[in-house]
DNA sequence: GTCTATACCCCGATAGAC
DNA sequence: GTCTATCGGGGTATAGAC
């Protein structure tokens, strides 16, 4: 019995991967927007009603491959930061590396959750976890660097001090306050960078792709005050 | 003659400009992926092949959008820039708001020029010196302040060096090689910023949107070499 | 330049037999 | 859990009359 129930669970978990990897190809062919359960189907040698029995709607699917993906990425940064060399700096630009390769090798899964959102999908608040993965890893090399307080700290607008703490309590607890919102800033810049390369845009624009983003985001740590060098 | 002629191209001219508002509508409600040539000529009461009279296929009618967007961001952009008070730092800060204030005003134009590529789609060169103007005249600001010898440089790593002076050569002439580069970087993390705002990725986690990005621009400023106060 | 009609496709979701 | 069949939509694009 227990067998047979574990047979049938076995079944299931891969049919649902084949499910899941061959949506993953149409994300490729025709964006998140156009998934469709009935060509994922036909795909598969399946017809189309069979796939409810797995995901009860189009959008449960789309749920499942964008916590799929940020996990992906968030596993890929999580390991590249549990392997690297150096202090916070060092971690810093090995992180944000492993981010853009995770990219450049999965562009339409990126596209999925960071690019467009799809209209009239709303991702519902169990993708959270995974999502914020990657902003934790490097809330965390923040923290870590700035427990020795002779750091360089940004300067903070006294503006936008009470959004700082406010972000120390909700999020980033023990990064010091003149560091949080660069922090963020320099999070929102990293996907531009990326995004620029992926979609198009640095066509003709810039060519040495690896060495400028090394550049650009050793600026961004020096940004949120880690400088190359500190163990 | 010369009258109807103008009167059948003032027609022409109308309703080609009712049929990009409507895409436009539609935009906001399915996105670029799904723009469909039916449903706009059924909101317009045409029927669906008189539109192929103005939009040869979906696709021209896309890059027509596409084209308008950029437009009308670098209008805005250029319009921020001629009437900005202050030295270069300040000019840049404008110019950058200004285009935040066009995509949160225009989220699904924006979308439609730096989000996800739609699928199938290949923007024609037509759409270049559209798309170019907002960049150009950041590296207008650089230039005109790096006139003054003075400005700090960024650093530049020699694995870079080469390809800052191409970017020089191809796009940006009479920028200092030490701030291309920088330039460049910054420009793609502007629309960093931007992107995750309107994509939602700032949900709880930026509350102070406009506070947030003024200080987050004014530290790409200083990047590039920039500094308040300078005339 | 607009119309009708048409060819030939696509989709999400459900009912009910097996 | 898979099947057939079905409901009720949707789409691009063209031909040919007016």
């Amino acid at each position: 019995m227990s067998t047979a129930q574990g047979a049938r669970a076995r079944a299931r978990t891969e049919v649902t991967a084949a499910i899941k990897d061959e949506a993953r190809r149409q994300l490729a062919a025709e964006g998140a927007a156009r998934l469709s359960l009935r060509a994922v189907a036909r795909e598969l040698g399946m017809v189309s009603s069979a796939l409810y029995r797995y995901f009860p709607s189009r959008d449960d699917l789309l749920t499942a491959l964008i916590v799929d993906a940020y996990d992906s990425l968030g596993e890929r940064a999580e390991e590249a930061h549990g392997t690297a060399a150096g202090g916070p700096f060092e971690r810093w630009v090995t992180v944000c590396e492993a981010v853009r390769g995770w990219a450049l090798e999965h562009p339409h899964e990126y596209a999925l959750i960071y690019g467009t959102p799809v209209p009239g999908y709303t991702a519902p608040a169990t993708t959270v976890p995974a999502a914020a993965r990657v902003g934790l890893l490097l809330i965390g090399i923040a923290r870590d660097a700035h427990r020795k307080p002779d750091l360089p700290r940004p300067s903070l607008p006294d503006d936008l001090r009470p959004e700082a703490e406010r972000m120390v309590a909700d999020f980033a607890p023990d990064v010091p306050p003149e560091v949080v919102t660069a922090l963020v800033a320099a999070w929102a810049q990293l996907y531009g960078l990326i995004g620029f390369e992926l979609f198009g845009q640095f066509n003709r624009v810039v060519e040495e792709r690896e060495a400028f983003f090394r550049q650009a985001v050793g600026q961004l740590a020096r940004g949120v005050g880690l400088a190359p060098g500190h163990a």
